[in-house]
DNA sequence: TTGGTGACTAAAAACAACAATAGTCACACG
DNA sequence: CGTGTGACTATTGTTGTTTTTAGTCACCAA
């Protein structure tokens, strides 16, 4: 795993051979196909942990914050941030997260997935706290919401909303804000 | 531009030869380069066609509303279904378009400028009726609601929207339209 | 039984030789 | 002088060939 992040991080998924890898770690590529079942499984695992670095980002942002609405700004400006950050600095890492979303790889999924559970708990919290109107079904307002998010939450969107991640996110969140408002 | 239309429409941008557009009129292709200055201009002044006949559907739909909030439930809906139909039944049009988007050419340029056009009008006879609220500076949510709008305007963002086309656009114009009230 | 490998194959990438194409220009015709 | 073109070139695409590479398997060693 290290040595995949190594490799893919410096090389890109295309030009590193699994051979490389075993060769990094001292063992042969047969041992690799013990542990991983293909290639693919092995770019997975480390776009998960490329993701995972992101939704864990997300979810600081969110703690750091107080009032539902303050914590549903940070989420998105971080989000965006975040995503942007992986694309300009470690873009091989990136190109492997937005080709596994094109393909809708499992480990995207799950991305997606877990933004979106992190925003129904915001939503949740500000409907609960009344910062938020409740008259929308819930599951509603999330999938609208989520919506919105996706140019900045999907790797595959991001690359052509670079232009808009400074100001868009803010601008975005008055929109949602205002939406919810009670 | 005819035969342009015909050909691009069936074989492609790429598998059209300057030469079989010069064949289908009966001139030379030198004669072509006369009107055009290269097969780019070409395929931007069909593109342009095309997606303005995108920009035709979504003002009739306009006008066949009579509220604002109609209007702009019409407008993002129109837009949404005239793109994934583009999509669906003239993919090779549609695949110009997205490479004009990408690209950044001025066909692609003119169309979301237009796009946003209709909405700032939109938007401005909703406030002047009272039926959106005021506050929020006229720029400001126009292009907060651009910004929502885009993946169904980008032809390059469209692609990876198909299968929210249906129900997407509807939650959007709630999400918006409840941020628009007064 | 667990930890590990070289040798193999089918599929895919890289490459090189070749063909097709975008774009130009000097020139012909009325 | 306006309408139109064949012939040319640099560049891009295509095609067929050779190398790499993903993935498997029978087998070895502790």
């Amino acid at each position: 795993m290290e040595a995949a992040g190594e490799h893919f991080g410096h090389y890109g998924y295309d030009k590193t051979t699994v051979s490389d890898l075993a060769k990094a770690i001292g063992f042969s590529k047969a041992y690799i196909y013990k542990f991983f079942d293909s290639k693919q499984a092995i770019g997975e695992a480390i776009c998960s942990k490329t993701l995972t670095a992101i939704v864990v980002a997300v979810e600081e942002a969110v703690a750091g914050a107080t009032t539902p609405t303050e914590k549903f700004r940070r989420m998105f400006k971080t989000l965006a941030a975040t995503g942007a950050s992986l694309f300009f600095n470690d873009r091989k890492l990136y190109d492997i997260a937005a080709h596994s979303a094109g393909e809708g790889w499992p480990s995207a999924r799950a991305h997606c997935e877990r933004i979106r559970q992190i925003l129904t708990e915001v939503i949740r919290e500000g409907r609960e706290k009344g910062e938020f109107e409740r008259k929308t079904p819930l599951d509603e307002t999330v999938h609208a919401i989520d919506l919105v998010m996706q140019p900045y939450v999907s790797p595959l969107l991001l690359q052509y909303n670079l232009d808009a991640v400074e100001e868009g996110p803010a601008q975005l969140s008055n929109l949602v804000l205002r939406s919810l408002a009670p």
